[in-house]
RNA sequence: GCGCCCAUAGCUCAGCUGGAUAGAGCAACGGACUUCUAAUCCGUAGGUCGUAGGUUCGAAUCCUACUGGGCGUACCA
């Protein structure tokens, strides 16, 4: 099996070579149709190759639908419009192709000709801290996109770049030192080093808030008085109509500022207040007013191989490991490798030496500094003061990568606010003898709250994603025990069956709303959404999984008994064409989610498929059908769309339940 | 100041290297459960694709300018 469009491309070129041109670029341009009248698939070549041509678009449609060879697949193609010639599958061709995925584990999708080794670099948590929201698309992403090369047969490689080397351990190391409550540390050490680096990152944050405030408080009264001063010049009646369109516009943006402004100052007295409200913090904070500094001083000790702090570094991170783990399990992620910042830490003297040896790297202001061409700002590697920064990391971490994985490709899910950075990186590689590599920066948006703005806790803390997760998993129970529902099932859901099915739609609903927006696009978080039973969302694939299933139970068969006696496929309706169709395209989406890096346009098809379903569903009965070769037909289609959802479901990291 | 990204239905978002009448979901309204789970399906309504130019057979898509928003911008990551 191959994929329609490459078959159809390829005959399209054959066809195309009676002409002096690029056949390719040409041959390229064919795609689905958007409207069925027009067949499956349209070639849109023609109306281009006038002016090349110099011949009316139709008189060359012509010529190429007399060279084009595609009767064993398509009913005879038809010319429309100013030269579109459509292409219509022959229902046998499509039944035969369908029924040929029964028994291919790779559903129709061909071996890679040229397979490659990619690295892919995703979630890279700062341990020591609690997961936040914000590491929830990097992992997501960067799984599904490991999953969909490895279905597709290249070979993958997955790093997690920990950051286990930054100040957040000077905070905990600090927080050690000062507040540890040794025995919560021995019962439970993560719960601990969670209190101490939350307590210390608050007592950090209340001066650092005391130091702002009266600059914030400075900024939002003068945006206060700009913004009135903006609304009376926008209220003046004596302005003409251009002007005074400006100026309106004008006041709401200094509106905006004012609020924002006001914001931050709220903020910062809100972080003041959680100390001051409480006495012993109080006090706390009074005899650590120079907390952040010391906790610098706690860092660089470490780094500088300090006996007591690279003791207690090694002493943490196994608890720091757990912690994050818990996480990964129930999101159920897994790495090759998790090869952290401290990891390479021992390489970036010799990275830097090797810089300057090669004259890529100068001396400037202190600091040692690659400048780049086309960049403003140099690329740091060694601050003035000595200590390396990420961009010796990342540099290091390439090089190691190069040898140690000999990848052909590395992909880094991070963030699209680091492209600066990237862009640098990449920029370099080439320079240090990486040009081989092909690096790409898979870059995503933000998570906003309801506000539309970051989304944090009503604290102002970034939102827990442990928290996060659990209470997608308890609004997914009360959808899943909703009594109504629950008795249409016979026997009725065990309580086991309850919290499988909250598991996999909760942790589902999660994935699932991230991996359906584009990744590059900021998107608007709400969990009332993600776990709602209508609609596009999770619970709607799994839903058509489940009736699917619960027909082959009702049939007392099973999908293998069906792909083992299956023989052939008939068409007698238009969904049961419509959804065929959209089987025989699985293979194209994950091309298609693979080439832009984009898992949406997975999403998008197993949507759009398990809607086909449903509609099959709804119009062709199976078990009742009129016959018994209907009847294996629609049994055999049923089967297809579940092998499709559950391996397009689990490539998006998504499991299936049987029931719901 | 400079750089990158974005602007599509009331709301949340798709729209593949330019293709035929711009699509989903939610919300609104109207239908369909004696028939394999109505967590479903069918229908109605809703859009000068931020504005103005340009490129061409053809533009939401490419180019330019403008408006508005987000992010980044020399020693955090």
């Amino acid at each position: 099996m191959m994929r329609i469009l490459e078959v159809l491309q390829a005959r399209l070129a054959i066809a195309l070579a009676q002409f002096p041109l690029d056949v390719q670029s040409y041959a390229s341009q064919i795609r689905p149709t958007n409207n069925a009248k027009f067949g499956d698939y349209q070639a849109n070549c023609a109306m281009p190759l006038k002016a090349v041509l110099n011949e009316p678009p139709h008189q060359i449609a012509e010529r190429i639908v007399a060279a084009l060879q595609v009767r064993d697949l398509c009913e005879p193609p038809e010319i429309a419009g100013p030269g579109f010639i459509n292409l219509r599958l022959r229902d046998d061709w499509i039944c035969e192709a369908t029924i040929a995925m029964l028994n291919d584990d790779r559903l129709g999708v061909p071996d890679p000709p040229n397979s490659r080794t990619i690295l892919i670099d995703f979630s890279s948590p700062n341990v020591a801290k609690p997961m936040h929201v914000g590491h929830i698309r990097s992992t997501v992403i960067g799984d599904a996109l490991a999953n969909v090369f490895r279905f597709l047969g290249h070979r993958v490689i997955t790093d997690n770049h920990l950051g286990d080397w930054g100040t957040q351990f000077g905070m905990i190391i600090y927080g050690y030192k000062h507040f540890v409550d040794e025995s919560a540390f021995s019962q439970s050490p993560v719960q601990e080093l969670v209190r101490l680096y939350r307590l210390v990152n608050s007592l950090v944050d209340y001066h650092a808030a005391i130091a702002a405030l009266p600059d914030a408080q400075e900024t939002a009264d003068q945006a206060a008085v700009a913004a009135e001063q903006a609304e009376r010049a926008a209220r003046d009646a004596e302005v003409a109509q251009p002007e005074r369109r400006k100026r309106k516009q004008a006041a709401q943006t200094a509106k905006r500022k004012s609020l924002a402004a006001r914001e931050t100052l709220e903020g910062l007295q809100q972080k003041i207040a959680q100390i001051d409200i409480d006495p012993a913090m109080q006090t706390l904070a009074a005899s650590h007013s120079k907390i952040a500094g010391d906790v610098l001083r706690e860092t660089a000790k470490l780094h500088e191989g300090d006996r007591e702090n690279l003791g207690l570094w090694q002493k943490f991170l196994p608890h720091c490991s757990d912690e994050i783990n818990r996480i990964y399990d129930r999101l159920n992620v897994r790495f090759d490798h998790t090869l952290g910042e401290s990891f390479y830490q021992p390489m970036l003297g010799d990275v830097v030496q090797r810089l300057v040896d090669e004259g890529l790297a100068t001396e400037s202001e202190g600091a040692i500094c690659v400048f780049l061409e086309g960049f403003d700002a140099p690329l740091i590697v060694r601050k003035k003061d000595g200590a390396f920064l990420y961009a010796t990391t990342d540099l290091a971490t390439l090089l190691y990568r190069n040898e140690h994985f000999r990848p052909d490709e590395i992909l880094y899910v991070v963030d699209s606010r680091q492209s600066d950075h990237f862009d640098k990186l990449f920029a370099l590689a080439p320079q240090v003898g990486l040009g081989h590599l092909r690096l790409v920066h898979v870059q995503f948006g933000t998570v906003l709250g309801p506000d539309g703005k970051p989304l944090k806790t009503r604290s102002g803390n970034n939102a827990n994603l442990e928290t996060l997760l659990d209470d997608a998993v308890t609004a997914a129970m009360e959808a899943v025990c909703e009594p109504e529902r629950s008795a249409k099932l016979q026997p009725p859901l065990t309580d086991a069956e309850r919290q499988q099915i909250a598991n996999v739609i909760g942790h589902g609903a999660i994935k699932y709303a991230d991996l359906s927006h584009h990744r590059t696009s900021d998107y608007r978080f709400s969990l009332k959404k993600m776990v709602a039973l209508e609609g596009n969302t999770v619970a709607y694939l799994e839903y058509a999984y489940a009736r699917i299933q619960g027909i082959f139970r009702a049939g007392e068969t099973t999908e293998a008994e069906i792909a083992a006696n299956a023989t052939r496929l008939e068409i007698n309706h238009d969904a049961e064409r419509e959804l065929a169709i959209s089987l025989l395209r699985f293979s194209e989406a994950l091309q298609q989610m693979a080439e832009d890096y984009a898992p949406n346009a997975l999403v998008d098809y197993l949507y759009d498929t398990a809607r086909r379903y449903m509609v099959f569903n709804d119009n062709c009965p199976i078990l009742k059908a009129p016959d018994s070769a209907t009847k294996d037909s629609r049994l055999a289609l049923a089967a297809v769309t579940a092998k499709v959802l559950r391996a397009g479901l689990r490539i998006l990291g998504i499991e299936v339940v049987p029931r719901m």
